[in-house]
DNA sequence: ATCATCTATATGTGAATTGCATATAGATGA
DNA sequence: TCATCTATATGCAATTCACATATAGATGAT
């Protein structure tokens, strides 16, 4: 059982795995991000998933591939079948003008949410400095 | 629909309401460390909550109830009947030592958590400086 | 040749989380 | 008596996600 009771395992409280925390859909922006860079495929893209370091072992491939159809569905992407090359074929994507759009959107999203939680953080820390948080 | 194209109304980039970047369940280390402050009940931790500003206009009281009951089932706080005073009777909530660590497990994971959405901002400016994330 | 492994994409399912609606009821003031 | 405020609580459906599983081309070892 880790720190907050969610999790079944014990963990290190800094590697709780428990839903403390989780930034819900983060893996979008991320997609997004690794696609304003240059254009790529699900496979690749997992790989270069683990830089954010949220997902650090490896990025569940379920997630990756629904979320990448997600953002062709919603026109944030769009893919083309690559049969070049070696190996299975491949789903490469390429991003829009309107997922460009989306990617600035959630960073100026994220930044505020930072705010929020620094604030916690501050009322946290300000608090612990008194006996208690009164 | 928002920037995200998430949701159905219309909303300004910063005030988006859709899931980008919220914290799952961030209002448990709210709660935790409003009870850490001082006794209390639903009603007015639901007021306390606004301070947080992620809850702007005023938290779901679903919500704060559930949330309430999980902690205690959890063994994070203790609550016993308030019938004192006037208007109908309060619940009142009281912080446990496993609470107050669970607060502490709470504090830790968000930093390291800020580290991450950090990480993201700084790739994404990075990558703005140029013409493109490459 | 066949078998394991790597590359590559995809769907199914159940659990967790949450927003919104709704129910209940004591107390207060017009 | 009726609306409103205080106070707690449940029901339900949609979203999100972790884990399991399916499919199949290509490659290298035995």
């Amino acid at each position: 059982m880790c720190s907050n009771g969610h999790c079944a395992e014990e963990r290190e409280q800094m590697n709780c795995e428990c839903p403390s925390g989780r930034m819900t859909r983060f893996i979008e922006p991320c997609l997004l991000f690794l696609l304003s860079g240059e254009n790529s495929y699900g496979y690749e893209l997992m790989e270069n998933l683990k830089r954010f370091g949220l997902m650090e072992e490896s990025p569940d491939p379920a997630m990756v591939y629904r979320t990448l159809r997600y953002l062709e569905k919603n026109g944030f992407v769009k893919s083309k079948w690559d049969t070049e090359g070696t190996g299975p074929a491949k789903r490469n994507y390429k991003i829009t003008e309107k997922g460009l759009s989306s990617l600035r959107g959630w960073a100026a999203a994220i930044k505020e949410r930072m705010k929020y939680l620094d604030k916690f953080l501050a009322l946290y820390k300000k608090a612990s400095k008194g006996t208690a948080g009164k």
